[in-house]
DNA sequence: CCAGTATCCTGCAGGC
DNA sequence: TGCCTGCAGGATACTG
């Protein structure tokens, strides 16, 4: 389903609230608000949130501009408009059909746990079972390619044919590709920054995302690329299995 | 149930 | 230089 971008209305529901908590679930971002109610927020592909002064020039596709009584404006540029924002009344969140579907937060104490097993009965390719955000939730195109190169597994393989121990290795590699990259500021490949404008440096250390035809930076074979689910998917031939 | 494809949209790189 | 094609961080509807 594609999203409104309604921006009178989202003026007359967040005029004279106050955001009291910022929330991640998954890739959706919440702002909670007092009086009740949450602005709910995905950047899509090129989306970003901009944190600038009131006074500077808005960027090319600014759709939504938030004066905040502290000084600064919140910006919501997305050139490509596959991301959103829509103001969710207070209960929304149970009731939003994607938001309610997602499931296990990677990062969560539970995920080494839960997604083994979870991962283990299902018969698809495991790199669609990481990007399918009712199983997990907050995986991206990037951080699946390297969590499977880092993990040793072919994109291809069926969950339901790795062992439990490789899918516990996988787990844990998924959690360290995201920690890494959150404090590395995330990954700049174009577009990408963080709100005050700094990019992210996750980039520098991609060892299968975007070389393919490069050395597999494990054995030196030639990187393959191939296509899962419609996205791009590098992988070694030799070290993933 | 599952896999693959099309779709939304703009910008950019590469080929000719 | 300019035009065309394909591809890009995502999610979902549809088809077979």
């Amino acid at each position: 389903m594609r999203r409104p971008l309604d921006v009178p209305l989202l003026r007359r529901r967040l005029m004279d609230r106050r955001i009291t908590a910022i929330r991640r679930r998954g890739k959706y971002l919440l702002l909670d608000t007092d009086p009740a109610g949450s602005l709910l927020i995905h950047l899509g592909m090129s989306g970003r949130m901009l944190l600038s002064d009131a006074h500077a020039p808005r960027l090319a596709h600014t759709h939504l501009a938030l004066r905040l009584d502290s000084g600064p404006e919140l910006r919501l540029v997305d050139p490509r408009r596959f991301g959103f924002a829509q103001w969710l009344d207070p209960g929304g969140e149970a009731t939003d059909p994607s938001l309610s579907a997602l499931g296990v937060e990677p990062l969560s104490n539970e995920a080494e746990d839960l997604l083994p097993p979870l991962l283990h009965a299902r018969r698809s390719p495991i790199k669609s079972l990481l990007l399918d955000q009712r199983l997990v939730a907050g995986i991206g195109n990037i951080y699946a390619v390297e969590s499977l190169w880092r993990a040793g597994i072919r994109p291809s393989r069926l969950g339901s044919r790795i062992s439990l121990g490789r899918l516990e290795r996988l787990v844990r590699e998924v959690r360290a590709v995201l920690q890494e990259a959150v404090e590395q500021g995330g990954t700049t490949l174009r577009d990408f920054s963080a709100p005050e404008g700094n990019f992210g440096y996750f980039a520098v250390r991609l060892q299968a995302y975007g070389r393919a035809g490069e050395p597999c930076a494990r054995c030196a074979t030639e990187l393959r690329e191939g296509r899962i689910g419609g996205r791009s998917t590098p992988f070694c031939p030799i070290c993933q299995r």
